[in-house]
DNA sequence: TGCAGAATTGAGCCGCGTCTAAAAATAACC
DNA sequence: GGTTATTTTTAGACGCGGCTCAATTCTGCA
């Protein structure tokens, strides 16, 4: 209660504050370049925002070298993630509604959902760790469970692992996924790398098949190594 | 395809139209200040908007006399009220929702139903007529079927019918008429009205009860006179 | 190390949807 | 039937969230 504390956020605001989130969780540092491109925005208008949300105590920016979410940020960023995520499952659990077309419409409606409705879904639910495409839902106090995920892309040959999570805002990607039943959950060995960059080989169970490079990079395995 | 047809309608503009065509179902002239209080928005902001739905070929506006909706409008105003309560009834049915809460989410939902999801919900609830609260849901192509209302208030002593509608904006009332039983498709007979205006003496089979003024003034009875 | 090209930011503009204050039209009342 | 009260509209302003274009900073490569 210093000055002003729980100002309303925009669905404007929700929508950045998600992005840099989502890339934060996958480890990444966060660019203008990369808001702009996936929130279809022009640079300078993340510019203009990402002032607006340090001016809010949501962001940290540092010019020219990018930005991150504060404590502040991180809370409303996990509720906006705990939305989507939780709509998402709802949509495929009880809608019925394919997994390759829940983001979108999740994203239409996450700004809408009420706290008391995002309790209800959570419940009907109950209470879900992760949503269809492998990424976890914070719980209502941001928290989220730290997982060890790799790119399959990155990963050596004879690397074991389990999918843990689908990029999901690319409906083909998800198609292309499932016609390999490389759903979260299933268990895969890497088998070969072309040494050409075109696609990692990859055997689950008997089967094998090939991905490449442009899926391989949007699908996260989780692996057992203790390295970190 | 005249100049421009498929205009985006924006969440503002789709809450006006939506108040516009809830006044006219209920046979009543439209004016600025009806709309501007039922929206919570100066009527200066109404005219303004009126200006612009009128050059969208949505309403007719008649300066200081009042508004209604064009074809076109209606047929917007329409998908809105049919996704509202689509969203209302599915709330209450599958989510478990309170009926006296459906209204505000779905409110905030509203904008966000994308006609796939549209179409899922109503294929679940079995492509309802009704929503929770006695209102009608116009089907995709905007028509609605033909009711013989009238105020609760406003019925003659003596006068047979059934519940047909409830208000649905305040969750006081729609306790208030739960509490009475006073749900769609209870019949009811007026047995008194309170000649000083502060009730009406209301029938429920063998029970009775008192319905105050506010209440019945926003009770919709459907009568079986012919007198149309 | 210096410089070209890429990324980021700044400045200024625009449309939407709201507001307030003042003017205009309509309605009500004596 | 004229004056007053009410409703509606006009005028002008503002904040948000975009955009474009130009200036700035950073980076990678010769």
């Amino acid at each position: 209660m210093t000055n002003e504390d729980k100002k309303e956020l925009s669905p404007a605001m929700e929508d950045y504050l998600r992005t840099i989130y989502k890339f934060e969780e996958k480890g990444a540092m966060v660019t203008t370049s990369m808001i702009s491109e996936s929130l279809g925005v022009a640079p300078a208008s993340v510019t203009k925002m990402m002032k607006r949300l340090a001016s809010m105590d949501l962001v940290e920016h540092e010019p020219y070298r990018g930005v991150g979410l504060t404590a502040n940020g991180e809370k409303a960023a996990a509720e906006m993630a705990r939305h989507h995520r939780l709509i998402e499952l709802f949509l495929t659990e009880v809608v019925g509604v394919p997994w390759d077309r829940v983001h979108d419409e999740a994203h239409r409606l996450e700004h809408a959902l009420s706290e008391y409705l995002e309790d209800r879904l959570a419940d009907i639910l109950g209470d879900p760790k992760v949503d269809p495409h492998g990424q976890l839902i914070p719980c209502k106090d941001g928290r989220v469970a730290v997982r060890n995920l790799r790119m399959l892309w990155e990963l050596e040959q004879g690397t074991r692992g389990v999918v843990a999570e689908i990029e999901d805002h690319d409906p083909a990607l998800l198609r292309y996924a499932a016609e390999r039943t490389l759903f979260p959950g299933t268990e895969i060995c890497v088998v070969e790398r072309d040494p050409y960059g075109g696609s990692v080989i990859v055997a689950l169970g008997a089967e094998r098949c090939a991905v490449g490079q442009d899926a391989a990079r949007q699908i996260w395995i989780e692996t057992n190594d203790t390295t970190s």
